[in-house]
DNA sequence: ATAATTTTGTTCATAGGTGAACAAAAAAGA
DNA sequence: TCTTTTTTGTTCACCTATGAACAAAATTAT
C-alpha cells in the first residue's frame, strides 16, 4: 500500500513532467524548421512559428478564406488579418476572389509559400517517424495498453472541456 | 503487419491529441481557479494565470527575491517586474530588504495572497487526486506500462533539449 | 425590390511577454 | 583603498495575440 501510493505518486509527477516537457520539444522543433529553412534561404523573418502554422493551413485547405483560417486554427480573426497580411507582403501567400463574391478574399500558396508547406510537412513526418522508432521497443500488449490510456485521457480531457464536470465542486478550506 | 501499422498510426494520433487536449484542460483549469476566487471575493483584476503562479512561486519559497523568481520560473525579468509590481498594487504580496543590502528587494506573500495561494495549492491537489482517480480502473501491471513509458518519454524530451540529436539532419527532398 | 440581418474582414486599443540598454549596488581584484 | 567586474532590477521599444467596434458586402425576410 506504501509501495503502490508512493508510485502512483511518482506517475503523476511523470505525467506532468511529460506534458510540461513537451512544450519545450515543440520549441525545439521551431528551431529546427528555422534552422531548416535558412538552408533553402528562406527567410522567415519571425522567430513564430504560427505563421508557418497558417502557411500549414492554407496549403492543406487552399483556396480558403480567412474565415475559414479562423475556424481551422482557432485564432482570433484580428490575428489572422495580421499574420497574412504579413504572409502576403513577404510572397508566401497570394490573395484572390472567387466568383463574383467582392467580399471574402481567398488564399493560396505561392511557389515560395509550398516551399515552407513541404518543409514543414517533412518534419512532422520527420517527428512522426521518430515516435514510430520510439516505441519499438514496447510489445504490442504494452502499446494496447498505452494506447488505451492515451485514448482515456482524450475522452476525460473532451469530457471536462466540454463542461461535463467541473474542477473544485467541492473544495474544502 | 497493415494492421500494426494502423494501429501505430492510431497511437500517434491519440498522442498528439492528447498533448493537445492538455492544453485546452489547463485553460479550464484557471477558469475554475477564477470561479474558486470570486467565491471568496478576490479580485484577481487579470484573466492570466501566470501572476497565480508567481504568488505561487513565492509562497514556496518566501522571501525570495526578483531573480529567484526568474529563475524558478523561467520567465524574463522584465516580465517578472511587471507582474510583481502589479501583485504590490494590489496587495497580494510585500517586498523587503533584507541585511544591509540595499539591491536585493525580496518577496513575500500578505494575508491576502496566501489566501491565494492556499486556494491554488487546493486546485492542485484536487487536480492530482483526479489523476488517481482516472487510473483506478488499471491494472498495477498496466500502470507500471504506463509508468514506463511516460518516464521514456521524459528522458526523450531532456535528452532532446539538450540537443544530443537534432530533427532533420537527414531530411530528403 | 428593399429593408433587416448576418457574414466577412480591418482597425484600434489593450494586455502579456521579451531582449537589450541601462543605472545602481555589491563583489572581486589590484 | 580604489578600480573593475558581476549581479540585480527597471525601463524601453517591440512582437504576438485578442476583443470590440466598425464598414462593406452578401444573404434573408418582408
Amino acid at each position: 500500500m506504501e509501495f503502490q501510493n508512493h508510485f502512483k505518486g511518482h506517475l503523476y509527477e511523470q505525467y506532468m513532467r511529460m506534458l510540461h516537457l513537451n512544450e519545450l520539444y515543440t520549441e525545439q522543433e521551431f528551431n529546427s524548421f528555422r534552422q531548416q529553412a535558412r538552408k533553402y534561404q528562406i527567410d522567415m523573418l519571425s522567430n513564430n512559428i504560427t505563421s508557418v502554422h497558417v502557411i500549414d493551413c492554407i496549403g492543406d485547405y487552399e483556396p480558403i478564406n480567412h474565415t475559414g483560417i479562423v475556424e481551422k486554427m482557432g485564432l482570433s480573426k484580428a490575428s489572422i488579418t495580421n499574420i497574412s497580411s504579413k504572409l502576403l507582403e513577404m510572397g508566401f501567400i497570394m490573395r484572390s476572389q472567387l466568383n463574383n463574391n467582392r467580399k471574402e478574399i481567398y488564399f493560396s500558396l505561392t511557389d515560395k509559400g509550398r516551399h515552407v508547406y513541404h518543409l514543414h510537412k517533412e518534419l512532422h513526418k520527420e517527428k512522426e517517424r521518430r515516435f514510430y522508432q520510439f516505441i519499438e521497443s514496447y510489445s504490442e500488449a504494452e502499446l494496447q495498453t498505452i494506447g488505451k490510456f492515451m485514448s482515456d485521457l482524450v475522452v476525460r480531457a473532451e469530457e471536462y472541456s466540454e463542461g461535463k464536470f467541473t474542477i473544485n465542486d467541492d473544495i474544502k478550506d
